[in-house]
DNA sequence: AATATAGTTTACGTTAACGTAAACGTAAGT
DNA sequence: ACTTACGTTTACGTTAACGTAAACTATATT
């Protein structure tokens, strides 16, 4: 009831299993504190945890997800390392912008897709699903 | 040189090995015809193809690319199919409205991210990578 | 005829991302 | 003291999506 979480707590929060949020501090993605054996999530574990699960659902792997989850923490000092992070940014998002195209085009797919299909109920003659908003 | 694809000529086309292309069609989602014992590829298996690969680039998974390239398709004739299909599709819209939002997201962090490490670079006080259209 | 090139089937191997289960600890409620 | 709820570690199992390799066929080129 405070400013922390307990691992159930994400776990619902997240709708993953514990197991999930364990396997994912096993592969250095979360560090949450302890509390004698307990873990005890802080509010910026819970944020990891939400830019990991973003990633997940734009398709990236955990390691990828990773990175990601790097590049909002304090960009370090190295010059080097700054060049390579800032070249993976771009990567990604080359990759993301692609993926907005892909959405785009597959939306549109799926529209026609259904106004086929509505347009085969006329044929059928009869009391068919409502209309999409969009 | 003609209408009619070769499974090296699809497998360079989308830089994908002629392995998994086979593997595609173990599994349903691809059906060439065959010319003695060769794959012999017309333009509606390669719009599959690419259907496919849209897919997995969105994240789906084989057996859902497979659903979405069906509805492509003759949406049938069966009522029950029909409605099935149509809310497969609008799920499908669901999902792909939540990644748009979550694209949007992590292209503004991305932004975020590099503008810290560009604000890095400024303390370093040294040549900097150049700045990005967008 | 020999080599090269593209294709075929069959089958076992691999990696990621967890699931599932065993065996145990701890703190609260009855 | 017993049960219930929640937590822990360790470890083996599982599924998807191919990779890799073996053993073979067919066609074309040198």
């Amino acid at each position: 009831m405070s400013i922390n979480y307990s691992i159930s707590d994400l776990a619902a929060e997240f709708n993953v299993t514990t197991r999930t949020i364990r396997f994912y501090e096993e592969k250095g993605l979360l560090n949450p504190a302890r509390e004698g054996n307990r873990r005890i999530y802080r509010p910026a574990d819970r944020t990891r945890l939400r830019l990991i699960l973003r990633g997940k659902r734009l398709g990236f792997s955990l390691d990828e997800s990773a990175e990601i989850v790097l590049m909002y923490g304090s960009p370090g000092n190295n010059r080097r390392q700054l060049e390579r992070l800032i070249s993976r940014i771009r990567e990604k998002r080359i990759g993301l912008q692609q993926q907005q195209e892909d959405l785009t085009v597959m939306l549109e797919d799926l529209q026609d897709a259904e106004k086929k299909c509505l347009a085969a109920f006329g044929e059928l003659g009869q009391k068919r699903p409502a209309e999409t908003g969009n």
